[in-house]
DNA sequence: GAGACAATTGAACACTGTTCAGATAAAGTA
DNA sequence: TACTTTATCTGAACAGTGTTCAATTGTCTC
């Protein structure tokens, strides 16, 4: 399940199986933490993570981490780096599966938006606890780069091109939007719907319910009706 | 600003200034520990409460607070039940700010509900973190208040009696409600809103944009229209 | 083989929350 | 008043945490 953070390491000789036991003191050890934390979080979530657990289980000394993440802030900023990677491939595999409609394809996004956080809950909670991490370069392009997924979904809505500037109404449009579906991530990952709940659990809720909710949101502020919409240029 | 939470505890003679360097030996500890913990937590956030600090700062030793909450967990359970009170108490002042019209109500709810985490951060995180207090029975009874009175707002929405049972499709207006306010407060303390902020900061975008975006979410959701609507029995 | 350089260790420090025997003060009782 | 009982609080200890730094190890290059 982490292997893919494996790949986007150094890039020297180290992608073939390198027998973790004994490649600890040349370069593996880097991803190992990244991985072993992977699997500490989704074990016990972000707030369970613990810098010495993670030394312990790559099997290195506690101070081992320092020397190439310098802090437990600078680890996990990594891990949460990846994870805004996912959640970029999550929302934009929603994209593809929207097809052509600017407006399935917005609520698609959104069902993969609450799907990547009950499926990845411990990294979902990562991603929005910035007081665990460090902010470096590299993980705010990846914040970025998800961000401007969700945005082109709302500049498809409105017929924008990528890259053009949002008008207020739009861009409260996709505070709006941006705001429902986190708020109901969270809330679901909080328990707060649990009383409530269909049969199937968690899951079954957010498929019935997610993109429903997005379309019932975003049709009155569609410019032009839902189907019969013509091409900006036709 | 904690002077709230001094008047529901004991009851005794505790009223009235009792000089607290002398009086942390008869029942105005647990008080002290409270306050203590509102103010760091107000502070440092949530994350950044101590248990050995709040007890440093009460001028008591570290193994004190354990005879009156057992656990930093049950004291941060008797906060945490303080703030599902108070985000009640503003609930309702949004309530009746909204007057007659049960749209405007739920609207004027909603920027107490975002009113409310920008005030106090502190409060607003730690609520949600389950992880970090005991699920006592005062707590679920005041977190379930405050869903009571977003729950009727939504009833009122449909004219439907306080108590009555919601239909699925109230069931996810109410659902889609709480998780676009909620979701818009989350992301807003996050920081996610700050690239786009107009002059006056967080507070002057809250108050600009949550009302406009609750209408526009909420208008089509009821039944009739809401300027020309009806008594029920009329 | 020798030297250079990175990666890693081990021990220390200052924290944290929790436990528990003992001290202390207040309240109750005679 | 004196004595007992009870609730509170202390002090010290334990196991855990993140971080620092001198010393060591392993790998690579010359």
């Amino acid at each position: 399940m982490s292997r893919l953070s494996s790949t986007r390491s150094s890039g020297a000789g180290v992608g073939t199986d390198p027998t973790p036991r004994e490649a600890y003191h040349h370069g593996a050890l880097r991803d190992a933490l990244i991985d072993a934390t992977e699997a500490l979080i989704a074990e016990r979530g972000a707030q369970g993570f613990s810098l010495r657990e993670v030394a312990r289980r790559s099997g290195v000394s506690p101070a081992a981490p320092a020397h190439h993440f310098g802090d437990a802030a600078g680890l996990l900023a990594a891990v949460a780096k990846l994870a805004f990677d996912q959640l970029t491939e999550a929302l934009e595999t929603g994209n593809a599966r929207g097809g052509d409609d600017p407006l399935e394809r917005l609520c698609e996004q959104g069902v993969g938006y609450v799907g990547f956080a009950l499926t990845w809950p411990g990294r979902f909670a990562l991603m929005f606890r910035a007081d665990l991490f460090t902010k470096d370069e590299a993980l705010v392009a990846s914040a970025d780069a998800a961000y401007q997924v969700l945005q082109d979904g709302i500049r498809g809505l409105y017929t924008l091109a990528p890259g053009m500037p949002l008008l207020p109404a739009q861009q409260h449009a996709l505070h709006a939007t941006w705001s429902m579906v986190h708020g109901f991530a969270q809330l679901m990952l909080a328990g707060q719907f649990d009383a409530d709940l269909p049969r199937g659990g968690r899951a079954a809720l957010a498929r019935q319910a997610v993109a429903p909710m997005l379309r019932q949101h975003l049709a009155p502020l569609q410019p032009l009706p839902p189907r019969a919409r013509r091409r900006p240029h036709g």
